[in-house]
DNA sequence: CGAGTTTGACCTGCGC
DNA sequence: GCGCAGGTCAAACTCG
């Protein structure tokens, strides 16, 4: 990974033209430890129009509205259960990924789910249908049984969890927010920065590949991510993250030293740390929108299953707008490669 | 030897 | 009540 740099940054690349925020896309694209070189490349040039519409990562977070969103996202505690159906609508997303011709066999059994958000079978479909579940307050699940049913199950994994350690009557453990999305990649476990143990596997119904789960390795932090490979796809990999880091990208990056991020400004919370996860996938989807999702099976594009984009109008920023975030801090934090440039 | 992985056992809730 | 599936634990194991 180190030694890569240099590629991943090639400022007077020809196709700079092709997006606003070329290196940006670099970045998002090294942080998964893809190398973003010939596969990227002809990814690149398969996109037909990147326009000014298209946020840049600078744009997307100096919308207010739209950053509000994602702090609120992750900081709320999720007490009500509107919220936990909104999040666990993420699970269903991947479900509806995993399991194969999702959007049929849901729509076709009457008893399925009657949102929106029913008919799944491409990640354009199912960014589209998040548009209904906003991260925040996201929701309108309330008449949809599956999600509740979701929320539920999710819950109740984590008092199953407490094996020998019986939680005190009346205590319930939060529920984190969630996050899926989809990457193209031949390698299951993806590195994004942080240091993850392996904490458990299962066989998953329906599927010939298991389910990983690992855990940020970091003391007390609390981020616990699942990694799946999609039977119908195999060259798809899901990932789901939960909850947010306590701390910054560890310094002990396996041979990924470009993805360290610098030391918080003193505004940006710590669990920005989460946001990263979270938002370059969603940041990547913006400028993939257009794309074919199996342009490159091995290139290792990530496709975000949630987080809707703001509409095009609140993506507006102006330039100034963006120096300005950059100076912010916010985004180093978020894509912290990017300040590393030379 | 420490850190990470593997894997069988275990717990819990749900559906039948 | 039973079986199933998801999630987690933890001992054994591997690796650098």
């Amino acid at each position: 990974m180190s030694g890569e740099k240099g590629e991943i940054y090639h400022h007077d690349h020809p196709q700079h033209h092709l997006f606003r925020d070329y290196n940006e896309f670099y970045d998002l694209a090294s942080l998964f430890s893809q190398r973003p070189t010939a596969a990227a490349n002809s990814f690149l040039h398969d996109l037909p129009s990147i326009d000014a519409s298209f946020p840049t990562f600078a744009e997307y977070f100096n919308t207010t509205s739209e950053h509000d969103t994602v702090y609120r996202s992750v900081d709320a505690p999720f007490a009500s259960n509107v919220k936990k159906e909104a999040l666990h609508a993420m699970d269903r997303v991947t479900s509806a990924v995993i399991s194969n011709n999702s959007s049929v066999s849901r729509a076709d059994s009457g008893t399925g789910p009657t949102t929106p958000n029913s008919s799944m079978s491409s990640s354009s479909s199912e960014a589209a249908a998040m548009d209904d579940c906003k991260i925040d307050g996201m929701v309108k699940q309330e008449g949809d049984d599956e999600v509740k049913k979701e929320a539920t199950k999710v819950e109740e994994g984590d008092k199953a969890k407490k094996l020998n350690k019986p939680r005190s009557k009346g205590e319930k453990r939060q529920r984190q927010a969630r996050f899926a999305f989809m990457t193209k990649s031949e390698v299951d476990h993806l590195e994004d920065g942080y240091r993850w143990r392996k904490y458990g596997q299962k066989a998953v119904k329906n599927s010939p590949y298991p389910r990983s789960y690992y855990r940020c390795t970091t003391q007390k932090c609390p981020v616990k991510k699942r990694v799946e490979r999609s039977y119908q796809d195999p060259t798809v990999v899901i990932t789901t993250y939960e909850g947010k880091h306590t701390h910054q990208t560890p310094a002990t990056l396996r041979g990924s030293t470009h993805l360290l991020a610098p030391p918080p400004p003193p505004n940006l919370p710590l669990h920005m740390g989460f946001h990263r996860d979270l938002l370059m996938s969603h940041l990547v989807s913006s400028s993939m929108a257009t794309a074919p999702m199996d342009t490159n099976p091995s290139n290792g594009m990530t496709m975000p299953m949630s987080l809707p984009l703001p509409p095009p109008a609140q993506r507006m920023v102006s330039r100034s707008d963006q120096n300005q975030l950059t100076d912010y801090g916010l985004l180093q934090d978020i894509v912290p490669s990017l300040i590393n440039q030379p």
